[in-house]
DNA sequence: CTTGACTTGAGACTGAGTCTCAGTCTAGGC
DNA sequence: GCCTAGACTGAGACTCAGTCTCAAGTCAAG
């Protein structure tokens, strides 16, 4: 069975346990989400869908998109725009984010001594995790190749809540 | 000098660098911001500045907390909900957030550790980082004491992009 | 075929944040 | 003291992601 298809399974199970239906709308949005994106935004799929000539409303975009999140397929993150975006979960191991913000390419890493020191951390003060997340902000190789400065004033404030005067 | 006098004076220098006045809007905002509050929202400054009788409109809240981000003095931070919240900064120290999904009470702390491994990952994969920012959301000890379960669907759900499926 | 629960689209609504514009203020030049 | 340019402000319109409502459609089970 493709990739996809699987997931479009793993869907209708985790329906299934809430008394739910895949619908076809379910499926295409499944199969939109699982077959071309990784990071994506809800407007995106609005649109992509729109292209495909495949009605969806809005109110069920956002509907499936939460029906997902809670099934642990797909996860809401923030990339530093001050709307979420989404990505979906596969074999569901956990990441953080390098984000470029001049470009806005995302670079993804996991680094299991990151994660201990956290949990450290979190035992130290009595605090029960649930979840984390680490972003980072900067500007990948590519850009600083082509000379992007680290200062980007306009988008770095935008985003990202006083970077500037870290920066020494 | 008091503190909140010195913030107050500090703000006016970064204006006057800018050709900017400082008003007494301003400085009612600096005031209220570094007298009371630590982490804020912007609606939360309207309604107390509405309280004490002080006329400010939204937009000139905005507008100041965004020439206060500029100056390095404010942060703007993601702290798990759907809008921004701000942070002021005292002696410009980096610092990370244990966010309580329960009563929303923020833990802040700062470890170096985590800060270098953080750096290591960047230089790993050439991106050169300006500003980085780690979350971690869950339940602080006293939730915990009053028997707060790490579950709470909703609210992790809403904010926390997927977390439940993390936890095993 | 009926019932009841699930699902959908359309469009109204919300609320944070932004923008515009006309009027006010102020520093600095005369 | 008066003028002017440019900074500043409030009111309210606007935007846009996300949510909610409601009437109509669909489907499984009895």
């Amino acid at each position: 069975m493709p990739a996809v298809e699987r997931e479009v399974n793993r869907f209708e199970n985790f329906l299934g346990t809430q008394g739910l239906r895949l619908t076809q709308e379910r499926v295409a949005l499944v199969r939109e989400i699982f077959s071309t994106h990784y990071h994506f935004e809800a407007d995106e799929l609005l649109l992509k869908m729109k292209q495909k000539a495949v009605k969806i409303s809005r109110a069920t975009i956002y509907r499936t998109l939460e029906l997902l999140v809670k099934s642990g397929m797909v996860r809401r993150v923030h990339l530093g725009e001050d709307h979420y975006h989404y990505e979906y979960v596969s074999g569901n191991s956990h990441h953080d984010h390098l984000i470029c913000t001049t470009c806005g390419s995302v670079i993804e890493f996991h680094d299991p001594m990151l994660e201990n020191r956290t949990r450290e951390i979190c035992e130290k003060k009595k605090f029960t995790p649930t979840f984390y997340n680490l972003q980072v902000l900067g500007i990948c190789d590519s850009c600083r190749r082509k000379g992007a400065l680290p200062e980007a004033p306009d988008r770095v404030t935008a985003i990202s809540e006083g970077a500037l005067q870290l920066r020494k």
